[in-house]
DNA sequence: CGATAATGATACGGTAGCGAAACAATCGTT
DNA sequence: AACGATTGTTTCGCTACCGTATCATTATCG
């Protein structure tokens, strides 16, 4: 199971990918939020909102609209954390678990139609 | 050259790639403007606003708008078709070659770091 | 020619994002 | 208890994007 890809593949995969993004009705995240939504299930928690601002590069209010909005969505849910009740924790959820799934399937789907 | 990608890898190439490209000082893209941005460069011209709509799969002030910011950023570049004066063609750019070229390194720099 | 169709741009009202700054709540330390 | 530090949210003025509808220009067909 190699990963190598050339400039070219790896633009492609690109393309496609978000091409199919842009078609499905999915919801329409930024990249930065689809960014946040990637860290969120991919890094082990816990997750901030000062953590996820730092590793982003971002200022805090960024954080705090784009969970405001993929909570809305679903996507995520926000949690007080009792032992320092300053912090938030962010948590996942089942309905961003399924968007994630159904972006690693595009991508994957697109990569395979790409072997050479 | 292979490129089969576990559904895991493959979410964590997109995780890796849009983080660098969150924290780069990058012009600030919409998916959308993504999307675009990758079909001119990627697929054989020429492009015009309304076959760009089509296969996107969205209305066409959304495809000027993204040209107008684009435009403005250097990526991209109108020119009228003169055998159909109604056409606008679209057309690229060094610096959107510049730019794209830039997210091929990202993507296969961060999908190198990911062989198992 | 005149009418219709097609293409891309614009106007409009509304929504959502942005950075900077100020704010409320909580903690830690004294 | 009181101060300062830390965390997340909110406010402000602004910019950019959205879809719908309309417009201007050009082509095509009768």
């Amino acid at each position: 199971m190699s990963v190598s890809l050339s400039p070219s593949q790896a633009l492609h995969l690109w393309h496609s990918a978000t091409l199919r993004l842009v078609q499905s009705d999915a919801p329409d995240l930024t990249l930065r939020q689809l960014s946040i939504l990637l860290h969120i299930y991919l890094v082990p928690p816990p997750h901030t909102v000062r953590g996820l601002a730092t590793t982003l590069g971002v200022t805090k209010p960024v954080i705090t609209r784009a969970l405001d909005s993929m909570g809305t969505m679903g996507l995520v849910r926000r949690s007080r954390d009792e032992r320092d009740r300053r912090n938030v924790i962010i948590q996942r959820t089942v309905d961003g678990a399924l968007y994630l799934e159904k972006l690693g399937d595009i991508i994957i789907d697109e990569g395979r139609e790409l072997s050479l």
